[in-house]
DNA sequence: TATGAATGAGTCTTCATTCAT
DNA sequence: AATGAATGAAGACTCATTCAT
């Protein structure tokens, strides 16, 4: 029965996300195979983790895809990519941390490419009127990402009703705190 | 000649922020001192990452202080505590992440208490109509705390200047993306 | 197709007379058939080491058929041995250094037997009057080992021709390095 | 107390020497500590082979200058040298055979030093008329080795007697089997 | 007090070997 | 018969921690 790699991959994430020195044992164990057979599939922890980063980045690419952020005004694009990258928070937000940033290679390109899509949609929002001009792009981004990733942890750490999640994020990011007159 | 207790926890909480699984030998090396006398001082890991978030905790409330958030406008308390909390935002992000949450004990006391202050502030701004209600209090205090570790990562990354750091956190938060007819 | 045995034995040795530690992954790739596959038709790594003696054995002792060792002067004979051993003098280097001697089996008992014909042949030189009787024919048998396998290597290293072998070992053994007058 | 790095470096190679898989940890207990500080004083296996290498060459190298091969004929200088090296042989037989050859580098250098010199006093046995010619110096070299080694593992199974084994060597070298008319 | 040295406990990794197709 | 897949066992290695000076 051949090892289910996307399983692996899973229980993985799941596990590092939550602690990251996590050991290859419980993960092997986690995903119900033994650790030789853990490292016959990836190389090394190295191996695993770079794995992660691919299967994250590749999701994460396929949730962008699928928010299509390029339709619509700015801000329903943003609500749309934070509802389809909801299920890829966790994990990004791991790699985004534990990231040893092995400089210069294929991996670190996705993530710019990834980066790169975000800031166009900011930028065309700016562009376009919806958004304001005196915040970055380049640092919308970056709170998008600590956003999402601190709504995963509220969500496990049971201080935010998942249901909830998205509509936080989307409405914060969006309309900030302020009471504002015509809302 | 005294070890400086002090730096070695600045030194810690500069490379565990960085990478959570630093080992002993690098921090004391970091710290200059050997890894014999880094135990001397921090009868272990474990005990010296527990230093490390009182040391936070303690910096943390004293900015809470130095903001006075019970004073003004929920808003300006707000922008006063980015302010006075900016220098202790990276370990916070580090500790919020790694916290292996001791169940139950002095120094998880130590957390709540802070968020209490925090949410407490939030509540204000709700009550006072300042802040709108359909956000939870709590909720926006990860918020918060998320927005600050992803600011210190973007500025350490060299995404966003230092100088703009508060600014792009309070304004953001308190007023978000869109662009809104009486700004 | 059926594997053939005969080339994996060739294969094993070459690789295990260059590095005693190869892996019988190694062995089989260079086989050209699976590890699976080679541990069918090789019980394990031992019975493949095994294998490979009784291989080298069986054909040490058709070298020693072929070289007539009884017939004509013992100095004729050797010359005859060295000849018709070179082909499996490498392999002989090393089962000689790595036999891990599965004592008082069958296998040892062959070397015994190939060492007896050797030493049989020394001592008759002597007897004869050809060889010089100060030093032991057990030595002597060594030695010829020993010689064997360091021109076999001389060999491969480039540090001696191929053509010049034969003639080195059998030269250096029966006359020493000495200039002597009657030569 | 200091580890006796020369006592850890002895029993490695005892051990190595006869058996080429012996453990790190069979080496460590050897020396009578434990792998963790085997591997404090030698940052992994590759670089204790690599120590055991260095230090026999500079044992080897010390033999040479004890035989003082400059001095007097050539075989007479032969003779010390084969009595000098004797200690070093077995290690030197395990590295030659186990050499994983880390190309290009100081330690090989090493070797090529030695190996001249032996070869030039073969050089001038062979310029002063006392060695025969027809043999080169290369050979004549790895002869030496090849017999050395082959000398050390017959006393070690107990084929030649400690006290004759210099003898037994030089005997051979310079005089080859055959019982010559003056002798 | 400070530290070089030593180590126990655990993790990673590899290998020979077996299993299921 | 042949093999890709899986694994137990064993070895290498690392790290936090302790010891002796």
């Amino acid at each position: 029965m051949a090892v289910d790699r996307e399983r692996v991959l899973k229980e993985a994430a799941a596990l590092l996300t939550r602690r990251a020195t996590t050991s290859m044992d419980e993960i092997a164990r986690a995903a119900g195979i033994s650790r030789a057979t853990l490292h016959r599939h990836f190389a090394g922890r190295d191996a695993l983790i770079r794995a992660l980063e691919e299967h994250g980045i590749a999701q994460f690419a396929r949730a962008m895809d699928a928010a299509r952020l390029d339709e619509g005004d700015a801000a329903g694009a943003l609500r749309r990519l934070i509802e389809a990258a909801e299920p890829v928070a966790a994990v990004l937000a791991f790699l985004f941390t534990e990231n040893q940033l092995f400089e210069g290679d294929e991996v670190n390109a996705g993530w710019a490419r990834l980066d790169a899509r975000i800031t166009a949609l900011f930028r065309r929002g700016q562009a376009e009127g919806d958004f304001r001009i005196d915040l970055s792009a380049a640092w919308l981004t970056e709170a998008l990402y600590g956003l999402m990733g601190a709504g995963a942890w509220a969500v496990h750490e049971g201080r935010v009703a998942r249901n909830d999640l998205n509509h936080s994020i989307a409405e914060l990011l969006l309309g900030g705190i302020r009471r504002s007159m015509e809302k």
